[in-house]
DNA sequence: CAGTATCCACAACGATACTG
DNA sequence: CAGTATCGTTGTGGATACTG
């Protein structure tokens, strides 16, 4: 099945799944989000921000939508004053675990 | 080992390691340069242009260099008038294939 | 608290032309 | 053939201020 994958040479590689993916969940803040959203659970928009670091509130706010989007990031909003909204991950976000193991035990390995 | 990594907070999330890598083997054209590499190990400049698709040659060249300098990418240079140039990848790029398999396959599953 | 709105800077990316 | 050089556009990210 995964050699399926490595076998399919694409007209065009640059329209293979990597590619996608790399538009998807890349990028400078969503594989950390995700990332700290594995470690925690569940998790509060400011939580969020001080766990990440260095990230602005646009930017957070916004990543979380595009992660929304896919499915990847469940919103629950509680109807209190003042606001009160969780971020979790869905079972999708969950499967993306093992991926970003790898990556990580690979950058270690492998940057600096 | 691997367990390790997940058990490591980072004070600041966004300068874990999954970050590194993203800044470094991320973005548009550099995960696809590696994948076509891994399925033919060897390839000159305009063979990795038509392999890719849609790629400019100065983004080509410049990521290139990225690569190499990052030891991921060999570049041979042959002292030939035309210019011969061939282009492989490391033992380290090489170590990536099981990475961009795992992410390949989670795209094909999970995005559109 | 959990965001928006606005404006701005810079880097990424691309098209085209040119060269040893 | 394998690039550079140049210029222009677009996208990404950030600072700050404001709001229900």
């Amino acid at each position: 099945m995964q050699e399926e994958i490595i076998e399919k040479k694409y007209t065009q590689a640059h329209e293979c799944p990597i590619t996608l993916f790399m538009e998807q969940i890349g990028g400078k803040w969503k594989p950390v989000i995700i990332w700290v959203l594995l470690l925690n659970e569940v998790m509060r928009f400011n939580e969020l921000d001080k766990a990440i670091g260095g990230i602005s509130q646009k930017m957070l706010s916004q990543q979380l939508k595009d992660l929304e989007k896919l499915d990847i990031v469940i919103r629950k909003v509680y109807p209190v004053i003042p606001p009160k909204v969780e971020y979790r991950l869905s079972e999708k976000g969950k499967s993306l675990e093992e991926n970003l193991k790898m990556i990580m035990s690979w950058s270690n390995q492998n940057l600096k």
